[in-house]
RNA sequence: GCGGGUAUCGUCAAGUGGUCAAGACCUCGGAUUGUGGUUCCGAUAUGCAUGGGUUCGAAUCCCAUUACCCGCCCCA
């Protein structure tokens, strides 16, 4: 027997119509904004990974699907943004009137072992602004993704925002860490000793409860909290949670707050919900003004974020697939696909019995699916009515073929 | 890559070495052949993830393998 592989699901007819519902709503919430949707290719270069995501990540590194082809080497997207940033420039968009506003859905895949909220094929969301450098575009693309939770009903998630500050000032900061932490190195865990030449900032990430004991102390505190970042750093930050607190969003600052991507730049965010188990974040993005230009574009700064909707899915509530409208009760095929199309076409969902049961069974049957019965016997084809039955009801008319459609109402 | 757990019908399960592997839901058939969702009756695993072993005898014990779940790491 063949499965479905480790980490991939299949998402069954009754979870679709809720898939299809944070798809919609995806829509239309970022269409009001005049976000314009964009769909690149499911595997693209495995080098457009390799630059732009940043080949010290743990999803560069180890957790990519890649292939070889015709001596060129591809890999399944692990995120969007890359490919996004790929047809940006492409597609020559930096002549476009700027900001660039798009938006994206769609499967993506990494190699890790799966958990809860973790597969290796999962779905993301996702919202990406170009060409605007102001704190107003990070403060639109955050309200977007509270827009879009809030239609989905999920209002109660905690909103994390931080600033990595630009390359200089994040260079300050990261020297500050390293030499705070030097005395602790063999106090700390192994990651961290590995993480303190790879990528220092992470380390504040660390969940070991030795090492958060010794971020605790007074004069880490005091570097982690300092005022690292440049004036124009902090002055687009204090404009960003300004205008966050003009739009009624709730936030919290987190200084330790750090992305696991190497793109980003001043702002980094994320949503999180206490109802997902360990893989608690539901969106995370931020803000990278460089990756266009290390993927060979024009300089163009950029800002956006992605969601997890297999994460977004097991929050929300869960639609109900409908109820048929009609069920043909017959033992006339022929006539039974006459009037079946004639339903459809009038825009009614409609069924019959492929089984050549009794009428008995037809009609239990139609009892259990649908809101009506349509019975099309023999005295009803003698007579060339159709009789119409409502199954919450019981009531029941004989009507003439040219005028039941009227009799059914939905 | 590391650690822990679980594997019996489509689903949920009982079963802890010895009659034909409970039960429930779903599905299917029937209760004298044109009026239902209730009820009643019946059917449905020679099979207990796979492969070895121990034993007179194994779903039940042992070993290996595989799959899935959970945690670490990382991320959405």
């Amino acid at each position: 027997m063949i499965q479905a592989q480790k980490g991939t699901k299949d998402i069954l007819p009754e979870d679709v119509l809720t898939w299809q519902n944070m798809e919609q709503k995806a829509n239309e919430v970022f269409s009001k904004a005049n976000f314009q949707e964009l769909r690149t290719p499911i595997f693209e270069a495995t080098e457009l990974f390799a630059r732009g995501v940043g080949d010290s990540t743990d999803i560069v590194n180890k957790e990519m699907y890649t292939f070889e082809k015709s001596e060129r080497s591809l890999t399944l997207r692990p995120e969007n943004t890359a490919g996004v940033v790929r047809a940006y420039i492409e597609h020559g968009f930096s002549r476009l009137p700027q900001p660039v506003k798009l938006w994206y859905k769609g499967p993506m895949f990494r190699y890790e072992r799966p958990q809860a909220g973790r597969q290796r094929q999962f779905h993301q969301v996702g919202v990406e602004m170009f060409g605007s450098a102001e704190p107003s575009a990070d403060a639109e693309v955050i309200n977007l993704a509270v827009k879009y939770l809030n239609e989905l009903g999920l209002n109660d998630l905690e909103i994390e925002i931080n600033s990595l500050g630009c390359p200089d000032c994040r260079a300050k900061y990261r020297e500050a860490i390293k030499t705070v932490l030097k005395p602790y190195l063999p106090e700390l865990c192994e990651d961290c000793n590995f993480r303190y030449e790879k990528n220092p900032l992470r380390i504040l990430d660390c969940k070991v409860d030795s090492c958060k004991k010794i971020f605790e102390k007074d004069e880490v505190q005091k570097v982690i909290l300092g005022d690292f970042i440049c004036p124009e750093c902090k002055e687009h930050f204090e404009k960003v949670k300004e205008y966050l607190t003009a739009l009624n969003i709730p936030f919290k600052e987190n200084k330790l707050l750090v992305r696991g991507l190497d793109y980003y730049n001043r702002t980094v965010f994320e949503i999180k919900s206490n109802n997902l188990g360990s893989q608690n974040a539901v969106c995370g993005g931020g803000r990278y003004d460089s990756l266009v230009e290390t993927l060979g574009g024009v300089s163009t700064p950029a800002v956006g974020w992605a969601m997890g909707m297999e994460r977004l899915f097991s929050l929300i509530q869960k639609f109900k697939s409908k109820r048929l409208d009609v069920f043909v009760v017959s033992e006339n095929i022929a006539e039974t696909f006459k009037i079946i199309d004639e339903l459809r076409t009038n825009g009614f969902s409609a069924e019959f019995d492929y089984a050549n049961r009794k009428f008995k069974k037809q009609l239990d049957k139609a009892a259990k699916t649908a809101k009506y019965a349509l019975i099309l016997m023999e005295d009803e084809l003698k007579s060339n009515t159709v009789t119409i039955k409502n199954l919450d009801s019981s009531e029941q008319v004989n009507v003439s073929r040219d005028e039941y459609l009227s009799y059914i109402k939905i």
